[in-house]
DNA sequence: ATGGTAGCTGTGCTA
């Protein structure tokens, strides 16, 4: 099976280029990032006559996510449990505070079950900068994510042992086979970016970002990229900015933690750089994860 | 020389 993570940077802008990717990748599932769309605005047709169902969720023009699977799409949810929510948005949207004193969660994360698979597309918030109310918010979103996806990989309760022989999944002695995947807004090690000295004082880099990402290994998880792609300024995202591809100067930010049960099957993982060239790319491009069936 | 790109029901915000 194939799963892959993308930020699109507009699912309208960029429908043809997905459409052509999933033409032509063999891919099973689709984690999707920065639809920058509501749900009603979002081309549910086109993904079902390219036969794939398809569970997405946005709020607004910012953030947006979804799953697109043509192996099954069920139980979905639209956020982890105890996700934080950004208070920003209460001013902004002039919501009555003694309404509605909790800030809103925002359309960050999309879980659903394809295959057998709990697959999870997430789009972390940025953090803007160090000190920044974003900045909390985003080591915040990290913990609560980080806290669900633990117990999501702990070992299953003795009710839930499987009766059917043919059920082999408690025999790898771990919990669901969770992926987490999407767009983390960490750089982890300093030869995941084209000069280290440029981030300096700015997010991305800082330790607390890189222990809220290196939390998920410590909580059993696998990072499937570097597993398989562990050479040195690989990257899966470049600035539009300043020739930013043409001289490579990206950002390796794009990844895909694996639960035990997950990772025990995962067979390699690819980096489509060449979804970054021409007309109309989006900044990201796809990081694709096999597993053996 | 403090620019530059891209996307969003946008005259600014987000990344």
């Amino acid at each position: 099976m194939r799963l892959v993570t993308w930020n699109v940077n507009s699912i309208r802008t960029r429908l043809d280029r997905v459409l052509g990717f999933l033409d032509r990748s063999q891919t099973d599932v689709l984690a999707i990032q920065e639809t920058k769309c509501r749900d009603d605005q979002f081309p549910t047709q086109a993904f079902e006559a390219a036969g794939y169902q398809v569970a997405h969720f946005g709020l607004s023009q910012w953030n947006g996510v979804a799953i697109a699977s043509r192996v099954g799409l069920d139980d979905v949810a639209t956020q982890f449990p105890d996700q934080p929510g950004f208070a920003k948005a209460i001013i902004e949207d002039d919501m009555d505070p003694l309404l509605d004193v909790v800030p809103p969660v925002e359309a960050r994360a999309i879980g659903a079950t394809c295959g057998g698979v709990r697959v999870w597309s997430l789009y972390v918030p940025h953090g803007r900068a160090l000190g920044d109310p974003h900045y909390t918010y985003k080591l915040a979103w990290l913990e609560a994510l980080r806290t669900a996806a633990q117990t999501w990989a702990e070992p299953r309760g003795p009710r839930e042992v499987p009766q059917r022989s043919e059920d082999t999944s408690w025999g790898r002695g771990a919990g669901d086979a969770v992926a987490l995947m999407g767009d983390w807004n960490v750089i982890p090690l300093d030869t995941d970016v084209y000069n280290v000295a440029d981030f300096a004082g700015k997010t991305h880099v800082s330790p607390p970002e890189r222990a809220a990402f290196d939390a998920f290994g410590k909580a059993g998880y696998t990072e499937l990229t570097r597993q398989f792609i562990p050479e040195e300024h690989t990257y899966t995202y470049w600035d539009y900015q300043q020739l930013s591809f043409p001289r490579n100067k990206g950002l390796r930010i794009d990844f895909c933690w694996a639960s035990p049960a997950l990772a025990s099957r995962a067979s390699g993982a690819l980096i489509d750089r060449e979804e970054r060239k021409g007309k109309g790319a989006s900044d990201h491009v796809p990081v694709i994860v096999d597993l053996t069936d």
